[in-house]
RNA sequence: CGGGGUGUAGCUCAGCUUGGUUUAGAGCGCGUGCCUUGGGAGCACGAGGUCCGCGGUUCAAAUCCGCGCACCCCGACCA
């Protein structure tokens, strides 16, 4: 492609309304435009990146025996009726109307669809396991879009959908997945880890996600530093302290005596500490949950620490909310004082105190009373039911393996596996015959990547302030030519040259070959992030052109390939050489990355 | 959905507090010409505006008031 033809309009500044590192950098090399909130234009340099992740994680799909297949975007309700997910996912549906009045919905995933597909062609254990995908737009009317392409409104995902026999089967296939999705990262330079996860409205047991280490992700996951556990805070199981409770109540006349003490407008945590001159952790946070049949419970955790409500449900058993103003008004209990100890109604409560709790001494709680704690009291004098893991997990928390200490990792996720079961194959009436003839659900899995946002996940990964480094499958193009003075004859043709003999090879070419000054052209190939730059200039007349790198480029490689290019970057050469050379680095590459 | 912020040229912003010398501005970008070509050059001329929208106050509104809308950020939520 020649600069001066090209639809690239870089800017100078920062557009005012991005924070992320990739938003501002992929409007500003021209890559996207934004229409509305969370919907974004790939322009034809965005494009190029897209279609090269694309095309890669096509051709791992296809090694895994995946078939590729196209569903609607544009659903109506009835199939997500009966899944009930019409309901439980509203708050992400788009929702409306066609014009007689059907209710209809954008998908946002494809589940349901892809069931009904297989419910009325499958019906043989025969003809099974079978693997779906597709790569498509989704719809989700996300309450607070972020980060440019990293959570939008519309988006593109490839959706794989997995049916099987029996549950090794399905086994079988999750791990070929795993593998799978190990094999697009690596091709595409990216760095992740794969942590245990929940797997929320999609539903199943086991899921694991695949995220990439960064500041501007929306996602956090815990990493022992002892034996590599990793695992999304969501569900990271926390090692139970070693610990004995006997209940030590304290006399009533000696609590009012010696532990109550006045703490006027301190609801709060945060007011209190600042009230009492002490730090969060001095404290014990006392909440209050209830379930659908109104049963009580009143969970006590660490100041400093958080409940986790996925733990506590699945503790629990069932689902749990926040109980309301109404709750503690009938229960004559104060809402931002309650506590576990001397406590109205106790009959009516269930006091789960999380691990963090244990061996705690010298702390205050709420006194059950407007305006007033209780201080130095141990935990043994606060009347616990049951003891139990239920926290976010935070730095420094104990491995539930190994006893080593967690570390909490900001991330963004790229993918997501999840081992579905047979929740939609019931709801949707997806049976087999198996071999003794007897009629089964058919047992599924489903594997989802982030399409679009894999390439603003590349640009966090390692780009600079201004200057975004492509990894070197997903560059837009391998190689920019800038041609300093596009007015000197010998430049020009020796660059139009180069640049017809490199596309003769195959290799994709951006010639930067616009009557800019040198210094425009050099910003805008570092903005823009091409992996390699051949610069011809005045040295030309001595049959001389350089090669440069990306800035960042060699780390998007492991040391080993660098190492074997790392000659060639700022490299003056012989112009008769160039073309060589460059090929040869590239086909060097194209080797080396995609080995698998 | 709660809290905060922003909205003026393609982009980044000034002007708004205290309404009227602003005939709505600057830099960048864009067009033409000259000049220049190794790190976002220079000079000259030029095009480009629903000051987010609607309503109100006023002799007079980008500026003050009200109601909307859009976008961004934090939180909640979420493959």
């Amino acid at each position: 492609m020649r600069y001066s033809k090209a639809f690239i309009y870089t800017l100078k500044e920062n557009p005012s309304d991005t924070t992320s590192l990739s938003h501002s950098l992929l409007i500003r090399g021209c890559y996207i435009y934004q229409h509305a909130s969370g919907i974004y234009n790939f322009l034809p340099l965005g494009f190029r990146v897209l279609s090269k992740i694309w095309k890669i994680i096509q051709e791992e799909m296809d090694k895994i025996g995946a078939q590729e297949l196209l569903m609607p975007a544009l659903h109506t309700s009835n199939l997500w009726l009966k899944t009930n997910r019409y309901y439980t996912m509203d708050n992400v549906l788009f929702k409306f109307k066609d014009k007689k009045g059907v209710d209809m919905l954008l998908g946002p995933t494809h589940e349901e669809i892809i069931t009904d597909i297989v419910a009325h062609f499958v019906k043989s254990y025969k003809n099974l396991p079978l693997l779906l995908y597709q790569i498509q737009v989704k719809f989700r009317d996300e309450l607070r879009p972020k980060g440019g392409l990293i959570r939008g409104r519309e988006f593109i995902m490839k959706d794989l959908y997995s049916f099987h026999a029996s549950l090794e089967c399905l086994d079988k296939t999750y791990n070929d997945v795993y593998k799978a999705y190990t094999n697009i990262f690596e091709r595409l330079n990216l760095p992740f880890e794969v942590v245990e996860a929940h797997s929320g409205a999609i539903g199943g047991d086991v899921s694991h996600e695949f995220m990439l280490i960064t500041p501007n992700g929306e996602d956090k996951f815990i990493k022992c530093m002892n034996c590599g556990y990793t695992a999304s805070t969501e569900i990271a199981k926390i090692n139970k302290p070693s610990f004995s409770y006997s209940y030590k109540p304290i006399d009533l006349k000696i609590l009012e005596e010696k532990h109550l003490i006045h703490t006027p407008n301190t609801s709060t945590i945060e007011a209190l500490v600042k009230h009492l001159n002490k730090t969060e952790k001095d404290f014990v946070k006392s909440i209050l949950y209830k379930d659908n049949e109104n049963n009580f419970y009143l969970v006590l955790i660490r100041g400093d620490k958080e409940v986790n409500e996925i733990k506590l449900n699945k503790y629990l058993g069932k689902e749990v909310f926040l109980a309301d103003e109404s709750d503690f008004k009938s229960n004559n209990w104060v809402l931002g004082y309650i506590g576990p100890v001397n406590l109205n109604n106790r009959h009516k409560i269930k006091i789960i105190a999380d691990y963090s709790i244990v061996n705690l001494k010298d702390i205050i709680v709420g006194a059950n009373k407007k305006d007033y704690h209780f201080i130095n009291l141990s935990f043994e004098n606060l009347e616990v039911n049951e003891f139990a893991d239920i926290s976010v997990a935070t730095d420094n928390d104990e491995c539930f393996r190994c006893s080593g200490k967690y570390k909490v990792y900001q991330a963004l996720e790229l993918g997501h596996i999840f081992k579905l079961g047979t929740k939609y194959s019931e709801a949707l009436q997806a049976y087999f015959m198996d071999e003794n003839n007897k009629l089964k659900p058919i047992i599924m899995g489903c594997y989802g990547i982030g399409v679009s946002r894999l390439v603003s996940a590349i640009v966090e990964a390692y780009s600079l302030e201004n200057s975004i480094t492509w990894t070197f499958n997903s560059a837009p193009y391998k190689i920019h030519i800038i041609t300093i003075n596009t007015d000197d004859k010998i430049q020009f043709e020796k660059s139009l040259n180069l640049y017809n003999e490199l596309i003769s090879k195959g290799i994709e070419v951006l010639w930067d070959d616009r009557k800019e000054s040198a210094g425009v052209k050099f910003k805008d190939w570092e903005l823009l992030g091409i992996p390699f730059l051949v610069v011809i200039g005045n040295k030309i007349k001595d049959n001389m052109v350089e090669l440069k790198f990306n800035p960042n480029f060699y780390k998007t490689l492991k040391n080993e390939i660098f190492e074997k290019i790392a000659n060639y970057q700022n490299l003056s050469v012989e112009y008769n050489q160039i073309a060589l050379i460059v090929n040869d680095i590239i086909e060097f590459l194209n080797k080396n990355i995609n080995l698998k």
